[in-house]
DNA sequence: GTCCCTATACTCGGATAGCAAGTGTCCGAGTATAGGCGG
DNA sequence: CCGCCTATACTCGGACACTTGCTATCCGAGTATAGGGAC
């Protein structure tokens, strides 16, 4: 079970995009250099945000994107399933009606318990992503860095924002 | 995100080898034939099983696998990490470090924000995963089905047992 | 008749191919800008 | 000098290769049993 790596560069660029003036947008090849990613890669994960209504993309010269809503309405699950995808990652094959012993669904009255854990479980998972929003990600990194951290972010902030 | 197809023959299988009378075993060839799967895969997956000291194999004619300890001691968190690994699904690179305005980790006083909130929804989802027992699977599979699902079971449970 | 030995058949165990999904990359479509030209 | 037009350069967007890890399979090592032979 592996989480796709676009989802930390998607959160991160997010987090970047919503200490943004407002209206002001970001290259991918700009977000590509802060996080040191593949630049068309980031792109294809970009545009799935982009696809969701999370990001907005702006085209032509001083183009690139933007959060498409305020940061304090997008969730950290928002993002995950926009790239990950929100399928479930446990997919129940409903072993309990095949075989010499199976018996059509309907027969039983409750869901499979291994399926319901897993759901109950997933759900969870979910439902904490869904507490975490991107604001609260930016607070976290301002009040989590060290001056020189900010000082060079700063720096390169103002460096590329013509 | 996908989670490994064997889980979930390894949780029915645990669960079936609950209800074995103590000592005996079943092999992989029945228990594949109970849930129609490819026999030589889900060995693989039972010896993982058997390496996490979940479930015991028994060499020999009249041999097969057994559970190595009682049901009630046995999580379907355990079977999930056996079969499909104890690592987390999201791994952070640590981006913060990396780029124009990186600094070396050592100058960070908290962990990465969105790290630390997808290890809080992984621990919740293993919390769940770790509330619920095989012996509890059981019960559920047991008082969840028809009667005549349980009847075609001790049929073929009865056959399968010399 | 009883004990022992051997051959057998059955079991698990690890090493070996195939395939799907994630990873990484490329080139084409569209647009705001900058410069040049005409009035 | 001002307004308009055109060419440009920059942006996103979707279509195309490559690699990792899950899926599926095979053959070899080890053991309890069943049968046969000797005593």
């Amino acid at each position: 079970m592996k989480l796709s790596e676009g989802v930390e560069w998607g959160a991160h660029c997010a987090v970047l995009l919503s200490v943004l003036p407002s209206g002001a947008a970001l290259p991918a090849g700009r977000l590509a250099e802060y996080h040191e990613a593949p630049v068309a890669y980031l792109a294809k994960h970009l545009q799935a945000l982009s696809r969701a209504g999370i990001l907005e993309a702006v085209p032509g010269p001083h183009g690139g994107y933007r959060l498409a809503r305020p940061a304090t309405g997008i969730t950290l699950l928002e993002i995950v399933e926009a790239i990950d995808g929100a399928r479930p990652p446990f997919r129940c094959t409903d072993l309990r009606s095949r075989g010499p012993a199976g018996v059509p669904a309907s027969q039983f009255r409750t869901m499979c318990g291994i399926h319901r854990a897993m759901v109950e479980a997933d759900e969870l998972w979910r439902e904490h992503l869904r507490t975490v929003t991107v604001a609260d990600l930016a607070v976290g990194a301002a009040s989590g860095s060290s001056p020189e951290a900010v000082e060079k972010f700063v720096n390169w902030f103002q460096e590329v924002l013509p």
